[in-house]
DNA sequence: GCCGCAATATTGGTCTTACCGCTTTGAGCT
DNA sequence: AGCTCAAAGCGGTAAGACCAATATTGCGGC
């Protein structure tokens, strides 16, 4: 790793160094090297490493600018990437901040990751499934009465609204939801709530179908009846089952069309 | 959803405004309204609807700054921060295009997110053992001969340097990424190797305690040879074991302290 | 002496203009 | 037709200036 730009040379005047032999390292030669890249490669690793922490204010833009001996529109330009990524936040007035990264950031990359490379739906649904079906088992451990309320609540939702494809929808992710948070594990939520996401329209889909909508009531029925019982190994299955079923009515009523 | 600044009114040149009575809607009022968010919320929105694919090329920025009826240091700020969240690459000479979100990037975001957040050991070992346990049963049926031969690489590897640190966490590493790889999901290439980043702290904290390490040994010899007979189950409890292991290690012998 | 408020300094936000170097393209030459 | 090279297009950078909001200071009143 160079990392280069650390080091305060090239003061600010472009040096000359006449006729390096070498393809000329002066001025600029690939387009793809931003100024702006080593300041933000810097700050990242200024980060990193703790000399910049979590709250802290970075230097103003323009003892920054005279630091890297570059502009101050490099300078910003560094700083609306590092603010692109969220792990700085300006603020007109006073400085720019180091921001911990928000979990919304994370998992909006997560989904934007999944929804570019169009992956297919059985790598989505392997993790769901697997990640889920854990959660619905500790859900039936750890579930409190309220918890047990919010999912009956959601079930009854769903239940009163077929043909509501909207309102379906949303219990349904509610059902889901709720399961998710009831384990008590960040990243487990990040991970499903990203994933839910990405399944947005294999959930619509599913829905309209009559069958699937009936297999949902059903089998949400089932992994509630396991949570309410404290049965981890039924919720687990049962969660299992549902989500395979998922999976099955989209596939064979699909177009090979991907989420 | 109000979506400002896509018509392109205030056309340039700033304008007098004398003492206009109502609030002011011109110029700014709040320091946490760039007008570059406008820009970046619209460009965002022609992405998520398809007006501009991945692939394309946007409008030049000077056409940019025009539409949007501000200057081009605005644009240019929108869109680096739009390149901080990986969305689009400018490229010097040619235009910015709009790409596919890398994994990496939505990886990054994920490190850097377990990592502020500073997460508890328990929930980020809760995901990997679920995840990589299942992993490991797949790879059990799925490895190839060559994955066999990669996997005995790491553990000779991995045998042969106890003391050396670096080597060992390498190896250590590979040995799981071998594994992951295998079972040709993405998603959960993506996770594990987001994880083991947060992990390192663990990692190497664990293999410098001689009873660690011997586990360790111990453990991907076990989880190898499961592999090797096919023995999905036993690939699955052997990991699980394992990495229970790892957990414990780090919870005996260590500060309170968080990866 | 302490507190509140106004003047001031600081800082990010935006605009303008100008120039550089790379990329692309197309016209003219071979 | 194919090739070459110069002009146009575009992003990258610089420098200087001004605005609005915040933060700071210091003065005056209580």
């Amino acid at each position: 790793m160079s990392d280069a730009g650390i080091d305060s040379s090239q003061p600010n005047g472009r040096h000359e160094e006449a006729a390096l032999s070498a393809p000329s390292p002066s001025r600029r030669t690939d387009p793809d090297a931003r100024r702006s890249d080593d300041v933000v490669r810097n700050l990242l690793r200024r980060i990193r490493e703790g000399s910049l922490r979590t709250g802290d204010k970075l230097p103003n833009e323009r003892d920054l600018a005279t630091e890297f001996g570059v502009s101050r529109p490099v300078i910003r330009e560094a700083i609306s990437h590092l603010t692109g990524r969220g792990v700085v936040s300006p603020r007109g007035g006073s400085g720019s901040t180091v921001t911990a990264v928000a979990p919304e950031r994370a998992q909006e990359a997560l989904v934007l990751y999944l929804r570019d490379n169009r992956l297919d739906y059985r790598s989505i649904h392997e993790v769901r499934e697997l990640i889920e079906s854990h959660a619905a088992g500790v859900a039936a451990v750890r579930a409190s009465p309220a918890d047990v309320e919010a999912l009956q609540q959601s079930m009854r939702t769903l239940r009163e609204s077929p043909g509501h494809l909207a309102a379906a929808a949303d219990a349904d992710v509610a059902f889901h939801s709720i399961i998710t948070r009831i384990t008590g594990n960040e990243v487990i939520e990040l991970i499903l709530s990203s994933l839910h996401t990405s399944l947005v329209t294999v959930r619509r889909h599913n829905l309209a179908l009559p069958s699937a909508y009936k297999e949902a009531v059903r089998s949400h029925q089932a992994i509630l009846d396991a949570i309410v019982e404290g049965d981890e190994t039924g919720a687990r299955v049962a969660m299992s089952a549902h989500l395979s079923a998922v999976f099955q009515y989209w596939q064979e009523t699909n177009q090979p069309e991907v989420p």
